[in-house]
DNA sequence: TTATAAAATGAAAGCGCTTCCAGTATTTTG
DNA sequence: CAAAATACTGGAAGCGCTTTCATTTTATAA
């Protein structure tokens, strides 16, 4: 490999001249640096990155922490911002904390000691203190679908409780008013936000809320799934469930099916997040878009705004939840059901 | 941030010292060690990885290069190889090749670029002989999911002809003798291995093959869909279907629906590769597992051998596929069908 | 034309570490 | 107990680049 040095040698200037074009410094006469150019492609010469970094204390590397590497979120939100990243000429640092507190901590410190520029953070199990505790550490980062207070101006985030008042909206839009709701753990915050939404809209609407038809699930499929055997056992009467999101969704049709109820003639279906299964599903599932490509890509525009000094990039932090009607939530039929 | 100056300075030996339990070095005597140790500890010293990579021309990072960053199997894929080397204290630097030749090698060049010590390829696009070329550089690398003879040793690669077969056998013993097939492309190598692989199950069934009972795809949801279309437009007879991925697999289904055919009763599915969104699916889909996990671990772990020198660590390259039953097919009525 | 500002260039220090080499201290061996 | 081997330590060069500073060249103004 060519380094700097042959560089300068064959095109006969100084190592900083070499140096300057490479860095498209100004005060560069078009003369060195036609000369330095073609030497570079003679010696097809090729920048040493861990040098580079090492002198200029940049390192153009974001590191990306995420919870989990897996499920339908992640390939979509990598994909933004790993593209958004290489336009510009960065790259990304993937890390996974693996759901585990000590372990993501661990690999925000791997991160750090790789010198990256700044940080896009999908994490749960580090709590908010942590993450305003890092905040005041000098490297910049992000945090993608979470919102705290203190730092909103790092947090890119949906409109949760938008998004379970749309839901459950469009559900008593279609004449349902015994309707279930399956809900993520309410210890994370996008759960309780999705389910007040969920509330707001009965009240609204009047209907009062059935404590019986509230099942608190993991996420999981498997707990959708809980969550209708758990309505049926207790003999509740319902026309309709909405899930906090896609995977319990696809679980409760599941669930439906088990105690021949049919969906959607017999029983409406809602999800949330609109992950790419939710197509393949039968019948395909009506849910509520979450824009994560979007957000992903916000946030590796604040990174370019705010670390590499890009111009004219707005920022906007909250994104706005949409109804995707589907096939698995119709009119309430003229009779009473079931 | 403290330097191994200042480790040195504080502990009173010499920076090589420093370095050296750094770095695990023998001959390093029990007491600087604890000196040195104290020191660290006590300001806190975080060694400056940039530096390290400089001086020892290694980076203790492995370049991942994908074509498509979404889509069921990247988040597997990436779990696994994140997990296998941050546990051997190395991290991945992810790029995607976004399935264009030109983009791919870009990425290629932008890994070597970055100084990593490894490459794991998973790509579609670059030709077999742009990545023996590459094989003759002075970079190691492992290629997943493809098979290229002239360097078998670096790939990781499924028994997809097995797969095919499989499948195919599967139907044949549910007594199924009308068996559609909807390819992937005959342009990829895997497309062809599993076709041939399912001929190879009719063959020793003596069961002819029916042309018009083939459709090629292109390993999208709606090509599934289409394929359906087809035989249906053709007036072709079929208890079961074989589809080369889930994907397809998915679309044929709901094909099927739109045709009032219900699955399992009036005719069978059976997908491949085992994508985790089959178990949503209803009725859930039989399929053919690919462990993309194990092949993904292999992979690395070929790396920590070859590259990092571990020992005890045993390669193997080829992998095998396994039926997974699920509902998706079943055994034919004794009836004629349809 | 000369004084002055601006642009272009090169020399050299230094980023934080590894590693080779030589030297000193400690063991081992006969 | 001396000689030889081995363990330990420090000095110093160097990885390939950026960046400051001083110097030289060129453009501009008076």
């Amino acid at each position: 490999m060519a380094t700097i040095y042959e560089v300068s040698a064959l095109a006969g200037v100084s190592l900083s001249s070499v140096s300057r074009v490479l860095n498209d410094h100004e005060h560069v006469s078009e003369k060195t640096k036609k000369k330095v150019m073609a030497a570079m492609a003679e010696l097809e010469y090729r920048p040493n990155s861990v040098a580079r970094s090492l002198a200029s204390s940049r390192s153009d590397s974001i590191g990306v922490l995420v919870s989990e590497l897996h499920g339908p979120f992640f390939g979509d939100m990598l994909s933004s911002i790993e593209l958004a990243l290489r336009n510009a000429g960065k790259h990304a640092v993937i890390t996974a904390g693996h759901s585990d507190e000590e372990s993501e901590k661990e690999g925000l410190d791997f991160l750090i000691d790789r010198n990256c520029d700044a940080l896009i953070l999908l994490v749960d199990a580090m709590s908010d203190d942590d993450l305003i505790t890092l905040s005041r550490k000098k490297i910049p980062f992000v945090i993608l679908n979470r919102n705290i207070p203190e730092i909103r101006g790092n947090c890119f985030y949906l409109d949760n409780e938008l998004g379970g008042y749309l839901a459950a909206k469009h559900l008593i839009e279609c004449g349902h008013k015994d309707i279930a709701y399956i809900s993520g753990p309410l210890s994370k915050q996008d759960s309780t936000e999705r389910f007040t939404g969920h509330k707001k809209a009965l009240i609204e609407a009047k209907i009062p809320f059935n404590k019986a038809l509230f099942y608190e699930g993991d996420y999981l499929t498997q707990s959708g799934r809980d969550g209708i055997n758990d309505f049926i056992k207790n003999k509740v009467l319902f026309t309709a469930v909405a899930c906090a999101n896609d995977e319990m969704a696809s679980g409760a049709m599941r669930g439906a099916r088990d105690n021949n109820i049919d969906i959607p003639s017999d029983c409406s279906i809602i999800g949330f997040d609109n992950a790419y299964f939710t197509e393949y599903l039968f019948p395909q599932l009506s849910t509520i878009n979450n824009p994560i490509k979007a957000m992903a890509k916000m946030s590796t525009q604040w990174i370019l705004k705010n670390v590499y000094k890009q111009k004219d990039l707005d920022i906007k932090n909250l994104f706005s939840p949409e109804l995707i009607k589907r096939e698995s939530v119709v009119k309430v039929l003229a009779g009473i059901k079931k």
